[in-house]
DNA sequence: GATTGCTTACGAATATAATCGTAATACCAT
DNA sequence: ATGGTATTACGATTATATTCGTAAGCAATC
């Protein structure tokens, strides 16, 4: 009975602008897209109203000025499109995905000292 | 001038049967497809045929049965894939990426230790 | 209290994706 | 060569996503 996640290419570009802010309203987030998308506000506003619709968002209404904010989690988001990558395009192969993305993709030493911590720990518990 | 690669959602799960065969037929494709999803043959078909019109699979025709095969490898898509949940997803940060994969699916000791050693490359490099 | 500007609501148009039915064609076995 | 079967081609329909114009409401300012 839960709701699949399946925002759309647009309903998920405005969720991680609303994930970064916390909350926001449809003239914020319509001037980060606009930033790099020439699109009418309007249209920001009816995606936005879609998104409130589907349950994806919602929003404080009291003030005119409505203010939105995500339904889910980042994570439950990084950790459904995860899945669905390394089932579709790395075989079902976590480490040939987490290679890749290093060697494509390098992170500062400081991260990586902190990704082979995190290595030793899931060794030991194995 | 360089086509970008956009395939739609039914489109990926094309290419990853055929990335998966290197190549195959129509009705080898819908075979696999068929499995999870009950649509019909000349869905998978038509499908195919728009593949082939955009440029993202080839076929050879000089059999009645076509045979098809991907135009982009595999590669590419992981890395345009990995690029975009990295910057939607996880706020450009590699290591997150690979942590959360990491945390939530975790692979074989064998293959942890194989990322180990990348990393300790890459730390030498740095 | 009129005017201006920003907001929401909403319908409609457009674009894109996905599905399938039907017909024509090739191939194979009789 | 006739009939049965699998294939392609293609149009049409349906579903979904995206875009925007217009109207109506509210609030601040003149």
């Amino acid at each position: 009975m839960s709701k699949v996640f399946k925002p759309t290419e647009s309903e998920l570009e405005i969720l991680s602008i609303l994930w970064e802010k916390e909350n926001a309203t449809v003239r914020e987030v319509h001037e980060v897209i606009f930033q790099t998308k020439e699109v009418g506000y309007t249209t920001t506003l009816k995606l936005m109203q879609i998104m409130h619709e589907k349950g994806l968002v919602s929003r404080n209404e009291t003030a005119k000025t409505h203010i939105y904010k995500p339904n889910f989690d980042k994570e439950k988001a990084q950790e459904h499109y995860i899945g669905k990558m390394i089932k579709t395009l790395f075989s079902g192969s976590t480490s040939q995905l987490v290679m890749q993305a290093l060697g494509k993709h390098k992170p500062t030493n400081a991260d990586l000292t902190e990704i082979k911590n995190l290595i030793n720990q899931l060794e030991t518990k194995g």
